[in-house]
DNA sequence: AATGAATGAGCATTCATTCAT
DNA sequence: CATGAATGAATGCTCATTCAT
């Protein structure tokens, strides 16, 4: 959409005048979305933190609706880098999964709940394309840790009797659930406590039954079984 | 103030002709606020679908801020008084697990999700007091399941070493997100298909560790040691 | 206009029901506009205070003009009543003077400002027909003192050179800017205090300067020839 | 922020795009609030004579209430600035209140007295700022009269036994009171008819009292009793 | 006589968006 | 490229007034 004239990289803020001019909104405007919602963010206040004009904001970008679309491309695009580069790189199911939900729990919290809330509901309000932008940058977000998931049950790691989607929606609906009530109520959330109690709870839940309680359960039947028939003898 | 003549009840038209009045505009305004969302809903397309004047409706509630707690109250109290009087008459806390998690998802699915997420996220865009009387509304809400697990905290059923709170995030979060990408995909739901797995994988989540796989498994060395002992000898 | 069917009287509420309900209006409604102003009283503000309805009140005024037109003339009637009949019976201009200026001082005082402003300049924004009522109501009310003045004059008590009109709005325009000012600045006024400095002053001002100072001045002089021709003696 | 590029004055329609929009959007509003006074005069009315829209009123000025202040600061400036600068250079007492009166008289008349009573009984019917900021303008806008008055007294040309205060409300009050009487009953103000004979009579107020009837009335005494011991020897 | 209920007509204010310069 | 200026289209809310009962 946007011409880019790549030019000499200078620093952090390189490119031409214009990238910088559209890094720069999608800055501001991303505080804004976060600290105020979809609706009550205004372009008359991105302009003024910036120290720009309205219009100047929409030389760059065709209206409130697509800023904050690319706002969420954004910041999605950010997260994915990282978990992307870093899961695979970490061995076993287990400690993917307390990887995972430290940096969502860190990410989330970052933000403040800003974008976390426009992502979770304010969507609706917006947009058919809005909705599914979304849902497709959290698909792809969540990408990693499917495949992890995925291996990790084609091994026998976990359980199979269960869809994958239904563990990540656990896995993350659990979180988000958690941090709407920390900051409802506004009490601190310690990260990595709530990331060592979550994920040992829902690694219960997503380990193989048959490789872990029925089977000791059946191992303690044939136990009891083998003494009897020592005493018996 | 208002007379209340008591007439026979007759279905949901029942009442004062200001109590149905009251009904009528409490009922469009839902439907409202669940498709569009705070910001976006207006008293004018209420007062259009009601096929009354916009004055009407402020005479009978004294903001749009205030019609929409009305609201909120409403649903959540349509909720309790089922969950109030059913949860303590299932016993075992696996089957109450499975009733709390049908029920739930039956109401979601039943409202859009529109009320959920004014619920969820838009609270914050109007008010502290807004907040505050939906925090309160869902800590009403979930406290039968909450003593549940309470009393099968104290009996040993389920772990004690998981705060209560994080088990109910895990629960309600889970299918909040579960939800959110049906919808978002255009997915039905099965309803009784995912409380079963749902429930499933929860409950493996909530028992005791110690009762199970962890005190299994110190059995299990147990006997590994005995064996060892027995061939020795 | 309204039907007067006289009854037997019973003490200070005496008349027929709806007399009496006309006074209790008038009554509220002279504390409102006072504490409001026309523009920001409201009906149903008088309902309330009333414990009626509003459209009760309509039933005995045909609009809120209406309403307000009759309290100010109530307000007027009430302060005639007494100049009328106790100007006549004091003797001399000088007192007159005195006495009106401290009634008048009283009257507004005692009704806050209100109905002060409403008749000073809130009548033109009402209607042609308001404002005249209030000039008539004005008129009749500073007849009295107009009448005391047109014998003081005819009799040389007071100058002849100065129409007696500009007297009067000397008199009351006085009265009013100093009411007009310790009220913006919430200074309390001494009304006896006030009262005799001004009637003092305003005295100075009536008087007929040739029966004073000019009259005084030329004595001196033929004294001073007089005194001349004694000393040449 | 706005660039003041100063061009050419040429007339009315100097300065900047902007401030050309302000001096007419002050103009107009001055002309509406005047006519209707605050409450009935409306912001679309103004929009509306100025042909342009209501949100263009709005981006000059944040809101009616500020249009207002504005407006009337405006007003008071204006009178204040040829004031300060003429009653200085007016020599003697006497002249500086017949120059008041004409120039205080003639201000009400061009104005209508719409703005008069804006600033005379509307504001408290708007904010206490309000009303502080017009008690503010007032002063400032009697502080060159008070002057000429305190320097009068002090070298003994007028009373000293009143308060200034009191001789301020009476010569502004007269004025008003004149005024109004005048518009009401729609008769022409003849300005230099009036100016004459009100600074004439309250001249008569204002001087020292001992100074020409109470010590000449002393003198007389004193001949007179003179008089009697020169005819009883 | 009294009123519960309903409303039409308005009002100040907001804001994303456009466009000439 | 940047913006000052302007605005159309809404929006929540108020209130005097009407009228059937």
């Amino acid at each position: 959409m946007t011409k880019k004239i790549l030019t000499l990289r200078r620093g952090a803020t390189a490119g031409t005048r214009s990238e910088r001019r559209v890094r720069e909104i999608l800055h501001i405007a991303r505080e804004v979305f976060a600290e105020k919602g979809f609706e009550k963010a205004t372009t008359s206040e991105m302009a003024q933190r910036l120290g720009v004009s309205e219009a100047t904001i929409f030389t760059y970008f065709g209206s409130k609706r697509e800023l904050c679309m690319e706002v969420i491309k954004g910041w999605y695009e950010g997260m994915n880098k990282d978990l992307e580069q870093e899961v695979p790189l970490i061995t076993g199911i287990r400690a993917q999964l307390h990887f995972v939900i430290r940096k969502h729990l860190k990410y989330l919290l970052e933000e403040g709940t800003g974008l976390c809330s426009l992502v979770l509901s304010e969507g609706r309000n917006i947009d058919e394309e809005f909705m599914s932008l979304i849902a497709d940058l959290k698909r792809q977000y969540t990408a990693p840790f499917m495949h992890a998931l995925a291996v990790a049950r084609d091994s026998g790691q976990i359980r199979s009797d269960i869809p994958l989607r239904l563990m990540r929606d656990m896995v993350y609906g659990s979180m988000e659930h958690i941090l709407w009530g920390r900051i409802v109520t506004n009490h601190a959330v310690d990260i990595d406590l709530v990331a060592n109690q979550l994920s040992d709870v829902l690694w219960s839940a997503l380990i193989s039954p048959d490789r872990s309680v029925e089977r000791l359960m059946q191992f303690r039947s044939e136990v009891a079984d083998a003494l009897q028939r020592i005493k018996e003898e």
